[in-house]
DNA sequence: ACAGGTTGATGCCGTTTCGGCAACAGCTAT
DNA sequence: ATAGCTGTTGCCGAAACGGCATCAACCTGT
């Protein structure tokens, strides 16, 4: 089913891989019908498309347009070939997520498990990332569904959800705080903290709260893997941070005690978006998928927001 | 700049044209080119896309779907097109307009004029119709904006505003109800009424609450057109009905009063939406237009029900 | 019922476009 | 300097496209 110039195809192709001869390859084409394909392109358009380096091309301004272009035609091919699919029952494609690391726990297993129960021939491709990485992935085309800490996003991208999550300190059972129902940062840099990495989000919601206390932490250990830093934080190494997300099943069994976050009377949120291309219609099982996502996200902030009820 | 395979192009003639000849025709080639492209799409789709009448080719269901994705092509391509012309410096282009008759007396004119008087470039088509119309045409990419009475909007539509505004009675300055600052539908039935037909949307505004009466209106003048029955009203023939929306100025100079109508105790409203395909990126001189549009019909509608503040 | 006008589809053929091969110039890293 | 990469360009065969004439099927008006 290739409806389109192969002009359009090569030039996605380029663009992916950034290398005229590399595309070829890809494509199972010469590289001179590729450079010709490109060329002409060009020509029509009436500017470059590409500055030739000698290492590879990289897009230009009228380039960055024109791939802004081809991705909105080629995945609403996409869309089009999925929905003629599914016109004769055949409900399958892959569902492609990009998202942060606190997902991988429980929301998005649970998610996938129980959708391919419902839908066993829709597969996933999942990818875990920083936030910021999320986005430049579905910017990219690269991902159908993007879950980031919610910040500033490109007008590319549509937010389709936001959630907001408590932050707390995750210690282990015979942690000193770990009887308490809330604690402050201050009351946790009492004790060894695990620190997490500039990657990881958490930083960047902790530290401005960190520059505003008059002490600074003792610097105990720094991580940029959540699920290190849980298992840390089981072994009593020291305070861990994190959002609750993931944390319900684990701790009932296990050693860890989470404890929401109180900064000067009120909860630390973290802002959880979920993200897709603006300029993009989604295929019906992809967005039914998506919708499944939003639901139990809304589901997880409700059930957790009402365990950990604001305080006064 | 023809990026895109014939095939597509020709397909969106036919589908536009209803007839391979008269497709061929518009194209300038001939029609046994466009008959083949057709056929090969519908053997790589791998079902047919047109019901051969005799008189003509019909859209089937898969030849929707592909209808759908190829007018999502196009349009993107226009607005690719019109982003690299003003990367130049050349903003222009052609802003395609449906509305329905309430707005040719004041505000469509006013902006358009007001428009061109900074951006001189930017030609605009406008085409009158019928609510129900002005969505169909906006459906099949006939135009870019529409503005109709908000009804329910089919899914592939995009509701970008909603403004409402006060139905009222439209009176002559000597008329008995001239002197009222509201009326009631029952006081206007005392007198002949100009009765709008069900092409217009007034019509289906009135009719369920006259319905609520127990008196039939005594049936003087019917007529569609929004124009003559303002006119009609002027000259004193009975009481006609429709929203403030362009009686600002005409009332000033003019035989006309506006009585707002009001209902069980409260307003009559109209409600008025801006639509524009959903699955669209508008380019951007009509982006701008629009939020032109947007805002200046809020402004009217901010203007005019403060002019007759609610009654409680 | 019949003729005249449609409609879309097909076979033939010249033109255009496309793609593969090989060679080229330009650059980088060893 | 050599080796390896880049994109580009002639040359040529293959595939796709478009135009012309023709065909069968259908509607319409007489």
């Amino acid at each position: 089913m290739r409806f389109h110039s192969p002009a359009i195809q090569y030039f996605h192709a380029v663009r992916r891989t950034g290398s005229i001869r590399a595309a070829a390859r890809v494509l199972n084409v010469a590289s001179s019908a590729v450079s010709r394909q490109i060329l002409k392109l060009e020509q029509e358009v009436g500017s470059p498309l590409f500055e030739r380096n000698a290492r590879g091309l990289t897009l230009t301004t009228v380039g960055e347009m024109l791939a802004r272009h081809v991705m909105n035609v080629l995945q609403d091919l996409d869309r089009f070939r999925s929905d003629v699919a599914s016109l004769s029952g055949a409900w399958h494609g892959t569902v492609s997520i990009a998202c942060i690391e606190s997902l991988t726990e429980s929301v998005l297993p649970d998610l996938i498990a129980s959708h391919r129960g419902r839908a066993r021939r829709v597969n996933f491709a999942t990818e875990v990332k920083g936030s910021s990485d999320v986005l430049e992935a579905l910017s990219r085309g690269e991902a159908d569904i993007g879950i980031a800490i919610a910040l500033r996003h490109p007008p590319d991208l549509r937010q389709v959800a936001l959630k907001r999550f408590r932050l707390g300190a995750l210690v282990a059972r015979e942690h000193p705080l770990a009887r308490r129902k809330t604690v402050t940062l201050a009351q946790c840099l009492a004790f060894p903290v695990i620190q997490a990495l500039p990657e990881l989000s958490i930083y960047h919601l902790l530290q401005p709260l960190i520059a505003q206390l008059s002490e600074t932490p003792e610097p105990a250990i720094q991580a940029n893997s959540i699920d290190l830093m849980r298992e840390l934080a089981a072994r009593g190494v020291g305070v861990a941070f994190q959002t609750q997300l993931g944390i319900n099943r684990l701790s009932r069994d296990s050693q860890l005690v989470f404890l929401p976050l109180d900064n000067a009377g009120s909860p630390v949120w973290s802002d959880l978006g979920i993200y897709v291309r603006a300029e993009r219609t989604l295929p019906a099982f992809i967005e039914s998928f998506l919708q499944e996502l939003v639901r139990e996200l809304g589901e997880r902030e409700r059930r957790e927001n009402a365990a950990y009820p604001q305080v006064a």
